[in-house]
DNA sequence: GCAAAAATGATTGACGTACCTCAAGCATTA
DNA sequence: TAATGCTTGAGGTACGTCAATCATTTTTGC
């Protein structure tokens, strides 16, 4: 069982190594006739070309630039940590990774971090960002100079971003929504949410996500105006205390992202039953599962969807085709009986 | 920015290119006191081998082989839908795939695949095994004979295969067990298991963890003897439809696996209020999720349980390091409201 | 200090594709 | 009929590593 070479394809299709080349990196000067049989010849032969010679030939290296959120969120640091870490395993496919950590909730950040590079650009972003029409613009940017723009984490729509790698928030969302409706038992109350800010898609989405299981299903149960803790723990919990204080409906909280800490510690000094599902698997949320304070853990895996940018980032250097299923990046859900 | 090449390294050691690929390859006759400052040189000039150049010259391809459970059952038929699809990625890659489907719960059946290859093993087998002494035996002849073997889906504990790759069965099982204890508000009553067979080990495992949940955390839950439906769905409906007529207090059921549309059929007939969780996201458990009759349904991934084995199969065969975080297979936790 | 053995150097040809050049073939148009 | 432009063939080099050979140097044992 002897390996296809395009030499073979050129042989079956009888037409020279040259033209099989053209055809394969779509080079100009073939007829649609000669094109037609040269691919059939690969079909009949099963013909698949060697990646890993291809990128040897080509001698091709490639650089992308993470930009990412700064500060402490447990989160946003793992993530932080995945991206170094994922530096080796690029490297043995010539991939170069590098990264900028910018202040949160700032978009004007991301701009200017992308302007430091001045004209080394490289081959393609991936961006954690806000929702802003400054970074529509930044992106299409780059897309103008022939730059591959992916939002990560966090999506911008209507961008020229080429693809968005992340969850899915209102999937998540509503895994929110389908786990509170079961633990709480009160025949009626109010759901709080605390979030980091409303620039930011996912959370956003994820509130989404939440409405919808609550109103279709939940009529007994009322979700309040949002919490915006602008990712800052000691805000969240100054916030939420207050609120849990003036009032004693709430029955259950939904954390959407950012401030898990300050959540857990106004959630711990409440003298209400409150279910709580939150986000990240920290310190801090693994101990208030095993105390009780917290029912469930919604986490996206940020070692994932490293791997998956960059992957896609490169398909898209390539323009090869994506892997769907493999990209699909899961919510996992966490609670104290299957603490990893 | 260029790449850092054998070729440098053997200047930086001050050695010719020959001693640093003797080094590489850790062929004899090379000094340790040379070996010493090969791999220095190759720490400080962070010198990473370019395994597509590798592969290319040492000319190798790698064939694997599947044996996998035949049936139809819904998880199975994905999975050697999946072993298919992954034929054209493994070939970019210069890796072969190979299947075979044999009778579930029969091990003569996989040791007579195994035997069907005479001297053609190829590279490695995963292989979908009950737990038996002729697996175990039949395992070390593998790799007696230098063939890599890993278990699959279902692990062979204290055989020789090297790696087990699949979900943290007992994890499932807890997580199903978490689940039950919130979704069931009767203060008492019975916890029905329905299983394929005892000589599945992730069946067995699922239960273990089930009931490690059960025994802890609801003193007021008792987990009754598991029905073992091989695998078969009438088979199952029959059993469990028996049990639930002649036990009323079954208030909660797992589906540990296999023949989940006869637990479907059975709990709909049956006049219990039952919260059920079961396994396989196929149209029969989606659209029990929808009507109620089933409450969430855990599920693995086996798109990326088989691109997981071939990374694994592969990383065995080239003895390069595994990235643990990438071959953890996750369970996902599907309810109504996160349906895909 | 010598011979034998071990270690190292120098060199070369794969491996399969990419990409380039040059020349030749061919059809179309003026 | 010649000029033009498009298509194709032929052949070469490069990519980084592997693997092998043969020559040369260094080390080891006595």
């Amino acid at each position: 069982m002897t390996r296809v070479t395009a030499q073979d394809v050129a042989e079956e299709a009888g037409v020279s190594l040259a033209t099989v080349d053209r055809v394969l990196n779509k080079r100009k000067g073939v007829r649609d006739k000669t094109i037609e049989r040269v691919t059939q010849a690969m079909d009949r032969l099963n013909f698949v070309r060697d990646q890993a010679a291809a990128n040897l030939a080509r001698g091709r290296t490639y650089t992308f630039t993470f930009i990412v959120t700064a500060g402490e969120t447990a989160f946003f640091s793992d993530l932080r940590g995945e991206i170094e870490a994922a530096r080796d395993f690029a490297a043995k496919e010539r991939v170069a990774l590098r990264m900028v950590a910018v202040p949160p909730l700032d978009p004007q950040a991301i701009v200017d971090a992308i302007d430091s590079f001045g004209d080394d650009l490289g081959d393609g972003f991936a961006i954690v960002s806000v929702e802003s029409q400054a970074m529509r613009e930044a992106i299409k940017a780059l897309r103008d100079k022939g730059v591959h723009v992916i939002t990560f984490i966090s999506d911008v729509p209507n961008s020229e971003r080429q693809r968005f790698v992340g969850i899915d928030n209102v999937a998540a969302g509503r895994v929110a929504g389908g786990l509170l409706k079961r633990f709480i038992s009160a025949p009626k109350g109010d759901v709080a949410v605390v979030a980091g800010s409303g620039t930011l898609r996912d959370h956003v989405e994820r509130r989404m996500g939440l409405e919808q299981v609550m109103r279709a299903e939940c009529p007994h149960l009322t979700v309040l105006p949002w919490i915006e803790g602008e990712e800052s723990g000691p805000l969240v919990e100054q916030k939420l205390s207050k609120l849990l204080a003036e009032n004693p409906n709430v029955v259950g909280l939904y954390s959407v992202g950012g401030g898990t800490k300050g959540v857990i510690g106004a959630i711990e000094a409440a003298p209400q039953e409150i279910s709580v599902v939150t986000t990240e698997l920290s310190d801090h949320t693994r101990a208030a599962l095993i105390a009780g304070t917290v029912d469930a853990v919604l986490v996206q895996d940020p070692s994932h969807e490293v791997r998956s940018a960059v992957r896609v980032l490169k398909a898209l250097a390539d323009e090869t085709i994506i892997n769907e299923k493999q990209e699909r990046i899961r919510i996992e859900i966490f609670m104290r009986d299957n603490l990893p």
